[in-house]
DNA sequence: CAATATTATTGCGCTTTCGAATTAAAGCAC
DNA sequence: GTGCTTTAATTCGAAAGCGCAATAATATTG
């Protein structure tokens, strides 16, 4: 038993975040992660084992030496909560201590949604989540679509909700549940999903591309996500985009947002407007080709060979309803790029489908929120 | 006097580069910068002061309160060297303990130059800075063309000069003058010269548009340089580009580099190759107009909105030869921005030449020296 | 001119964190 | 088994940094 109790309450914060992450399993991997003195460590661990955050779990034995003390969290200290809404439908997923997803709720949206009904809907799915959970609810994530400033927790504007403007979402939720908030862009929230539960998990730089109504992509550069001096940065479904001799000057999402490229695929195999759920018979089709395909192909080539020669990445993750067109699309993008751009022909360059599924949004709010929470101080 | 002497040498290094940023002005407010508290920081000081770094050097009368007492760097302390080379020249700067530029080198290169001769100008320029210099010679920071590993201070690749292959060029100086080096790309040097001697103190976010031979970019986000994954990031002259009809397709430093520039100008108003020296009568004139430059105007607005629209920055610093076009340049391509892009309308985008001249890139090298220096742990 | 307000700096005891030595728990060689 | 090597965790004295109270230096106000 030692002595000397610490109680810096962020540093609490993040080893348990390490040890959630799996980046530190033991006293000593856990000493590196967080760049502090293997005893002072010890301390750390002796308060959130008291805390009863983390539990000892049997031992990592190596090739060789002492055999590590394997930690963990408990995954019954409590649960975070992560939701994530857009024009259509509200989502949210429990996430327990351990960081398992253990619990989620979709909530549709009527197209005559306004703000005050949006909110409601959001506050109904996070109270749903709290069934049968174990342990307090500790931190709730918000994902928002467009220009969001995680510092103060607003929305800045949704055309698609009448009211819908400067809006204080992490006011609202923690009047609600008296809990930390945190509020951030929907996309980047995808980024951190990636981070948490997905392939991103091994990669310090990223892109998520997110081509859905808009085309947006979130940055992660050495670990953290790139916001940019106004919340902004990604943008880049508004992009110039050379017009196709008839329209004059268009934008690249007019071209490559996934209902543009449904368009695109459906008139080149039908010349007739396509249902909706046509969609997922395009997706599953693994035959899609022709001259339309080739044509999107080149043309999200040109859009990571920008991105890439801007921002030399490490790994494209493809996310939303293209992910469908699966690994074919990405791998022969991969090549278009490479044949295009002789500079980046020697680079290494991955693209890959997300995956994620469709509640990536929700799980990274709850990321967001696993991120916000802290211990509470005291013994 | 204090009894407890702190002795973290990378903190005391902070603490210096605070002082001498202008950032710190006094003991307060070099706490508030270093995030310490006021004691400590006060324990700081004694000891840069012991060690003959800084100085007090008045009062700084606020509207109210005690006055601070002023801190500035002695000038006489030492020195930093900056050198930076590309296929003409070596150019090497000295700068004072203090952060004052007080002399330079220019060391022009024959066409034969190969790895060797190259390596030795820049050792003889360096050794030539110490001339009358005061105190001894702290750091080295070097700038080179192409793809750097600051971490190694390896540069890859120099088409330029042959045998030029993953040089390391900082075992070379360091070996040569056994002093701290650091190496890193020329344009993200000049990023750091607009830090701590242009436009770029003011902002936490910008970008430096450096079309010379090719066209690349340098990124500052949250105040620190992105380098990317392979120290690789803003490689935009590389961008595809759409060809003009005649040629198929193009990279974008063919239509936008510096050369590219002076010929489509060129081209337009005497349909006659473009003599060297014409560069600096077309520059000087600030009625050059017409179709071509009109359609120059455009594509520079085309980059810098797709740029702005990933990176979200506050401000473009444009460098190289083409500032010689003057705000006028600037000022129109900030319109056609904003003019082409709605998205960007709304936002605040401000684009200007550097007031920074020819030796910015030396100036950065110095720069990098400055933060690669702490102090001798004394006594 | 004294009293008060405001801001800057210093003194001092206390807490956190470190560092080096120590103990612990394994595998391996003999 | 008995040492030897290797890696993990803990112990404990020392040091770094903090918080807070005290002190200092200025302007303002009555």
């Amino acid at each position: 038993m030692r002595t000397k109790p610490a109680i810096q309450r962020d540093l609490l914060g993040a080893a348990v975040l390490q040890v959630r992450s799996g980046r530190a399993v033991s006293r000593s991997s856990l000493a590196a992660a967080l760049g502090l003195a293997p005893s002072t460590v010890g301390l750390y661990v002796d308060q959130l084992i008291a805390g009863g955050y983390i539990d000892e779990s049997g031992l990592d034995r190596g090739p060789i030496g002492r055999p590590k003390r394997r930690l963990t969290p408990q995954p019954g200290a409590g649960w975070f909560a992560g939701v994530e809404f857009n024009a259509e439908r509200v989502q949210a997923v429990r996430v327990d201590f351990a960081g398992q997803r253990v619990a989620s709720q979709v909530k549709r949206l009527p197209g005559t949604a306004d703000t005050r009904t949006v909110l409601q809907a959001i506050k109904t799915c996070v109270a749903a989540l709290g069934k049968n959970a174990q342990g307090p609810l500790l931190a709730i994530g918000a994902g928002a679509p467009g220009v969001v400033d995680p510092r103060t927790g607003v929305s800045a504007e949704y055309a698609f909700f009448p009211g819908w403007h400067d809006v204080s979402l992490a006011d609202v939720l923690r009047e609600r549940f008296e809990v930390a908030v945190a509020v951030e862009n929907n996309l980047r929230a995808i980024a951190l999903a990636e981070r948490w539960f997905g392939g991103g998990r091994d990669y310090d730089d990223y892109v998520v591309l997110g081509p859905r109504s808009g085309f947006g992509v979130a940055i992660v550069h050495q670990g953290r996500l790139m916001r940019g001096a106004h919340h902004a940065a990604g943008e880049i479904g508004r992009w110039p985009w050379p017009g196709d001799g008839s329209a004059p000057s268009r934008e690249m999402q007019d071209a490559l947002s996934a209902p543009a490229i449904w368009r695109r695929l459906a008139d080149a195999t039908t010349r007739v407007p396509l249902p909706e759920d046509l969609r997922a018979a395009l997706a599953g089709l693994a035959s899609v080709s022709g001259a339309a395909w080739d044509a999107i192909v080149a043309d999200y080539a040109r859009v990571i060979a920008c991105l890439q020669l801007v921002l030399d990445t490490e790994r494209f993750f493809l996310h939303g309803p293209l992910t469908g067109l699966g690994e074919r699309f990405c791998t022969e993008v991969e090549r278009a790029v490479r044949a295009k751009s002789p500079a980046l022909a020697a680079m290494p360059l991955k693209i890959v489908p997300s995956a994620l599924g469709d509640d990536a949004g929700a799980l990274g709010a709850a990321s967001l929120a696993m991120e916000a929470w802290v211990p509470a101080a005291g013994e």
